[in-house]
DNA sequence: TTAAACCCTGACGTGACGTTAATGTCAAGG
DNA sequence: CCTTGACATTAACGTCACGTCAGGGTTTAA
């Protein structure tokens, strides 16, 4: 049993906020004493860390309570939920350091910024429209052949492919100051496409349906977002004049 | 000359935000028509971008004017520490993700998690305790030294001796499920021991205080997050516990 | 037994707008 | 010229998540 003052320091909220919840019936403490005293459990700090993580979402109090009061409530899923929109948020802030970027060169004149460009990090809209495309692409179908060519590897075999991959990776990354138009980093992009081919073979269109899903796609972004926070981001647009080129040169 | 409804369009804030700025004197419109409609210039969209930053970062309304309403004000300088805070801030959310990780598996049983570490996140104390040590570190002198030193290498060495850094982050990364007082990550910290003395030669206490550097120094911070959101963390551990036995064996 | 450190309940304050109301302005089409 | 609809204005009260007193009781350690 924990007193408020615990709490507040174990959660690093004031002890104010606690009556608060109370006072709202969004966290009520496990026991009452004669005294008055609030006494919160274990379950009341699992409780509470949700609420914390709603909250970082910016949700009313009024909702949160709505959400967890639910009797079929379930814990696991609203933290699997958490992490997408964690997520999102780390995409968001990563696409405001890059409006940063762009307005310091902005400043020094290197480039030119239309007044959209100046804000469109900030405002939400036109993500998700990808979402339906790379819904389509990772359907069962796929995700099935996929895993199959993969488990036919042996394990050096993968252990090999996998730093193969890194290193990829680790080149682009390199490379992104040359811009996505740069030969060296469509080099590396074709090189990343015939890498993919080690585990399923796909279509031009699908390429640029794959990088999307880079973006999209929580599982893959946060791996992603670990070797660099705009990898992502470039790769999608790399991919894009990459396939548009390989439409133009190979259709003739 | 951009009215609210536009300015609010391209920024995408509501005029009464615009309403409210102009009250308080925060935005004013750059001219007023005689119907007593607010109209904006460009200036005014530069100076919302930087608001809107400010705000990002919670920031109260009358502290942002303060601060960019200071003739000496500094726009680039300004937006050089937007890009540092909301690095901070991705950081914060890494440490969130992280934690809904573990608490995922806490609540199915495959680890136990205390109750601090339910919260750590959350809380954002135990950084910055070790700024002054990171200051003593970096001071005037050893960085002359340290860049003295670097300067004295042809271009082409210099490539191999941040080619070989890269490796060695990328080899802790790949080692940091081992943990920290692991032999694989021992031997990696090692190489780096030998590595750092590219720079400098530093005292093995010294070593501690670098890999504190790499959590408290923003200008390290960020790039080591590029890399693995908690890879500078499990440095500063992995060299606490190298240090730790180096001085146990060396000093009998 | 006394001080320090904690607890309680009101109740009002605050910051950044949202919302509503009542009213004026402008551009386009009939 | 007149209407209509989308814009603009000011004024003023509402909201949300607490912060901040004020006034008083309780617990613990010296």
């Amino acid at each position: 049993m924990f007193t408020v003052k615990q709490i507040s320091k174990l959660a690093g909220v004031t002890p104010r906020t606690l009556h608060h919840y109370d006072e709202i019936g969004l966290l009520k403490p496990s026991r009452v004493g004669d005294n008055g005293y609030r006494y919160y459990g274990k379950e009341s700090l699992l409780r509470l860390q949700q609420i914390l993580f709603y909250r970082e979402l910016d949700m009313p109090l009024d909702d949160i309570r709505k959400i967890i009061g639910r009797r079929d409530y379930d814990k696991l899923g609203a933290l699997q939920s958490h992490k997408v929109a964690l997520n999102k948020k780390v995409a968001r802030l990563n696409r405001l350091i890059q409006t940063v970027d762009n307005t310091i060169n902005h400043l020094q004149g290197d480039n030119i910024m239309s007044e959209r460009e100046l804000f469109k990090a900030f405002s939400e809209e036109e993500q998700e429209q990808y979402a339906l495309e790379a819904e389509q692409l990772y359907d069962a179908a796929t995700v099935r052949a996929s895993n199959k060519k993969w488990k036919s590897y042996s394990a050096a075999k993968r252990e090999s492919i996998l730093a193969e991959g890194n290193t990829i990776y680790a080149d682009m990354v390199a490379a992104m100051p040359s811009g996505v138009r740069s030969r060296a980093v469509q080099v590396i992009v074709e090189r990343w496409h015939k890498h993919m081919e080690y585990f399923w073979t796909p279509k031009l269109e699908q390429l640029v349906g794959l990088a999307n899903g880079y973006n999209d796609d929580p599982r893959f972004k946060a791996n992603f977002d670990k070797i660099h926070p705009q990898l992502a981001e470039f790769m999608r647009e790399a991919v894009q004049v990459y396939v548009a080129n390989s439409r133009k040169s190979g259709s003739k």
